[in-house]
DNA sequence: AAAAATCAGTTGCATATGCCTTGAATATAT
DNA sequence: ATATATTCAAGGCATATGCAACTGATTTTT
């Protein structure tokens, strides 16, 4: 039974996230990589040149947040941000084309990764597992919760 | 079907955990606790003075990070970390007064958060939750996918 | 008992994130 | 066309976390 932090919701998810967090930055260290920059630069690829404010959207990240995690890649060369032709307060950030090959040799360790996870968590448990994070991501839950209603499905 | 940061376990949990964790800071914001924080208190009061490495074990982190976030806690007098009178090494985390007391306010909040919670996500939604969190911070899950193994058990 | 291996915490360094404020640019309302 | 409101990003400030190096204390070897 442990002293679990209570079956506290927020608690539990916290911690299983420090450790499935260590397990992928593990797995992406030959890249370079951590696991959030990893998430970064593919989002950034899969995004086209989102402008920062489209991808801390996408990412459910507060803006300035996401401004300082690309700092690192930006130093290091992989991410450029550059202003948005059409709107002089946007910025959009692309990959340079150490950025792209960075990022297609971390898509490699991290699909291996993935593929220990599935293993050792279980196809099923692993499907399982997406589909109430993505629940929980949503924004219909978030209002339900902050509404202290009932999530209208 | 949104660029989501791919089908990736580690980008879902992360994001998911930040989502949640806004939610919950909001709740207990009127204590004034973070809900990290709520988090260590409530852990040290469970444990009964628990050193800093079983406190770091129990929540499966850190043992320096532990130890900062310890720091603002007693900075603002809600716990107060002893020596181990038996161990030179050791010291033990323990709540102060206020500590327990401001614990005690927080655990209403957390409480009402918790009952928002079961009520927009779904009695057995939150179960599978749970469920799907204790597995994944299982010693057992990550030597398995360590070694690239399947969960034995 | 002396040396070697371990263990608990601390500190330096770095990333991850969030909130609030500010400045510039764009969109809206009058 | 102006004044006003809104929006995007940046900066300051603060917590959350991890790793590696280091110190002191305890345990294990020899």
């Amino acid at each position: 039974m442990a002293t679990n932090p209570g079956p506290c919701n927020n608690a539990a998810i916290r911690q299983a996230a420090r450790m499935l967090g260590q397990l992928y930055d593990d797995a992406l260290a030959p890249s370079g990589l951590r696991g959030t920059q990893y998430t970064l630069l593919y989002v950034i690829q899969e995004m086209n040149a989102p402008t920062l404010r489209e991808m801390a959207d996408q990412l459910v990240m507060d803006l300035s947040a996401l401004g300082r995690s690309l700092k690192p890649l930006e130093r290091d060369g992989l991410v450029a941000i550059v202003a948005d032709p059409n709107d002089g307060r946007a910025k959009r950030a692309t990959l340079t084309k150490a950025g792209s090959k960075t990022l297609k040799r971390a898509l490699e360790l991290w699909r291996d990764a993935q593929d220990r996870f599935e293993k050792a968590f279980g196809t099923k448990r692993a499907e399982e597992l997406r589909s109430v994070l993505e629940s929980l991501s949503s924004r219909e839950f978030r209002e339900a919760f902050q509404n202290g209603a009932a999530l209208r499905k």
